[in-house]
DNA sequence: CCCTTTAAGCTTTTT
DNA sequence: GCTTAAAGGG
């Protein structure tokens, strides 16, 4: 059954690079330097394999996979499977960061002191966080010591920053917190500590997730038989995007695993370090390599992009990060597949938003039409704020009978499992052509119900005649819906016939009743807004879903994925403002955004925009971008003013 | 109530 | 850095 190592080879024939065979075969901690489209996930579900098959990783052992969207943890999850197959994948444990921390958290809550430990039925991130910090202030309004008003502090409560404290200062430090608070703004962290715990009689309990990070990290800490109980279970750990680390996600990450035999896999790109100002580490690499004593390697080839894309990024890289950059990152060979003049990009200048619109249009219709390209293998980007940079367009195209929507509203929305359910019922009770819309109906409906493969017979075919019952009425309804409220009761039906206490069974996030109707009432919306102007309502669950609109997403979206043609929408000073205040990670952003694409990159700046009061745009704070694109000798400046 | 001044949001993820 | 929302003063 075990593979001698000797005689392992990668899975599905695929070929590895030197430097990613070195690592997946490794046995020390590695911090893999890997650029765009180097195939991180494949040198990651390798590995799994190779520790797997070999039984380096023997079994009751796991590996552990850290990642930070909820995506990303399961691609790879799903590649591990795919790669090894299941018995082997079970050991394979994928987890977003926060899941990763929660699941610690929920299993040993006991071992914290009472006055650490939460209310078992903490809801995550308060609503009124999102409704107004303000609101939490005003409860401790003239509650503050007498002896704490002093100094900065004479006007109480007002005088702090309520929004730093709860997005910062609450998680800045290790647990415990100071029990006698030498300031106001400690008294305030110690208050606000005790009340998301406990909540009182008007506030529920709830965390944010850097909180649930900090309880984890404390529980591993004072409690030496979890810890050991962790560091028992995980032979190896893999970290996956490693620039985007927290400060309270590495103490976390410390407590669990310095010290201890698990071998240490993370894998990350300095040059997509985009995400600093929400908290990630400026020096994550140099942390990892000094404190776990791992070595640095670099993955050297790009999947992804055809050459003279590659041959541009080079250029970027080399110009643009100047010296910080590993000098091996100026060695990134393109793949064979690929043939040696492949790769556009151009810079499209024009004189307004409408004209941009109109040109885009055409050029998409032609991509859609004359190149064979579906929607989904075109993206655009902006650098925020999509609806205000792609109203125009969209508009446009919609004219044109094109569909582009922001991908950022609906995604989330569409990746629920509720959600996903009721658009695979929708699909079947309207007879759509979904693949698999049986079996996820089916499954789910199977699963609610407690049953598995032992189950009697007769149990699932009474299942089969009730799912065909719903699917029956569920068509019968929606076919005479005319208005936004009967589908609201549609949904109410459905969710009655799911019963919601088994829902939150075995999707417990839903307890949250607040999300959980949020997630309702969006869709229903987004729904309804789609029946209303197609009045067809398999046109209508089709654009739901969105198969044929082209997405729209900021740049921090599209980290992670790639597209055939990337459009960049606005490359102007309105849009990178931050650019004065954070210069390494706005050139990293729009890294980002040119190394998405595999052949085309269509760069956008018009001279005026309606984007605020000053419609006149500039480009000299961006005019370091645009001369690295001249210089590289291979864009191509198209005017069309 | 209106005008002026100040502060916050923008770019994200996570159950 | 610029826009918009909220707060403060007369």
């Amino acid at each position: 059954m075990l593979i001698p190592k000797e005689q392992w080879k990668p899975a599905d024939g695929i070929e590895l690079e030197k430097n990613a065979e070195i690592v997946v075969k490794s046995n020390c901690n590695y911090l893999v330097i890997a650029g765009p489209g180097s195939g991180k996930t494949e040198l990651l579900a390798q590995r799994a394999c190779f520790l797997l098959q070999t039984g380096i990783c023997y079994s009751p052992k796991r590996i552990l996979a850290i990642s930070y969207k909820k995506e990303a943890a399961k691609n790879l999850a799903e590649r591990v499977q795919k790669r090894c197959g299941q018995k082997l994948a079970n050991r394979f444990v994928s987890l977003t960061f926060d899941a990763f921390a929660k699941s610690l958290l929920d299993r040993f809550l006991y071992g914290l002191p009472e006055v650490y430990r939460p209310d078992v039925n903490y809801d995550i991130n308060p609503s009124v966080l999102r409704e107004g910090k303000r609101s939490i202030l005003l409860r401790f309004e003239g509650k503050e010591p007498k002896h704490l008003l002093t100094g900065d502090y004479v006007d109480g409560i007002h005088s702090l920053s309520i929004e730093n404290i709860i997005n910062k200062k609450m998680t800045d430090k290790k647990l415990p917190f100071n029990n006698e608070p030498n300031n106001l703004e400690e008294w305030m962290i110690n208050e606000l500590w005790k009340l998301f715990l406990k909540g009182d009689k008007d506030f529920k309990p709830a965390l944010t997730f850097p909180m649930i990070s900090r309880l984890a990290e404390y529980i591993l800490r004072e409690n030496p038989f979890v810890l050991k109980a962790l560091r028992a279970t995980y032979s190896h750990v893999f970290l996956d995007e490693f620039q985007d680390i927290t400060g309270v996600q590495y103490d976390l990450l410390k407590t669990c695993f310095l010290g201890s035999n698990a071998v240490i896999t993370a894998v990350g790109d300095n040059k997509q370090r985009i995400m600093e100002w929400a908290g990630a580490l400026r020096n994550s690499f140099e942390l990892f390599e000094k404190d776990f004593n791992a070595q640095r390697i670099n993955l050297l080839m790009n999947h992804r992009s055809a050459p003279r894309l590659v041959e541009l990024q080079k250029v970027f890289i080399k110009e643009a990060f100047g010296e910080k950059i590993d000098l091996s990152d100026l060695k990134i060979e393109n793949s064979k597949k690929w043939s040696k003049d492949d790769g556009i990009c151009e810079v499209w200048i024009f004189n307004d938003y409408i004209k941009e619109a109109q040109i885009l249009s055409e050029n998409i219709k032609k991509w859609l039409n004359s190149e064979d390209l579906s929607h989904r293998d075109i993206c655009v980007l902006v650098k925020q704020r999509p609806s205000k940079y792609t109203n125009m367009l969209i508009k446009t195209l919609a004219e044109n009978s094109m569909n582009a929507r922001d991908e950022g509203e609906v995604s989330d929305l569409l990746n629920e499992e509720i959600i996903q359910f009721i658009i695979n019922l929708f699909s079947l009770a309207l007879n759509i052509n979904g693949n698999n819309s049986y079996t996820f109906v089916y499954d789910f409906i199977k699963i609610l119900n407690g049953y598995d493969d032992d189950t009697p017979e007769r149990f699932l075919i009474k299942l089969e005649s009730e799912i065909t019952e719903l699917l029956r009425f569920a068509n019968e309804k929606l076919l005479k819906i005319d208005n936004q409220k009967q589908i609201v009761e549609l949904y109410k039906i459905i969710i009655r016939y799911l019963k919601m206490d088994r829902l939150i069974s075995y999707f417990p996030q839903y307890r949250n009743t607040a999300w959980f109707n949020d997630l309702m009432n969006k869709s229903i919306k987004l729904l309804w807004n789609e029946f209303e102007i197609t009045n067809n309502w398999s046109k209508a669950i089709t654009n739901f879903i969105g198969i044929n609109s082209i997405p729209i997403m900021t740049i921090h979206k599209s980290k992670g994925l790639e597209y055939d043609t990337v459009v960049f929408i606005g490359l102007e000073d309105s849009a990178f403002w931050s650019i004065k205040n954070q210069p390494e990670q706005d050139t990293c952003a729009f890294f980002v955004a040119l190394s998405r694409a595999k052949r085309r990159v269509i760069i956008t700046f018009s001279k005026y925009r309606d984007v605020g009061a000053n419609p006149c745009q500039t480009a000299e704070n961006v005019k370091k971008f645009y001369e690295l694109l001249a210089k590289s000798g291979i864009v191509e400046y198209r005017d069309f003013m």
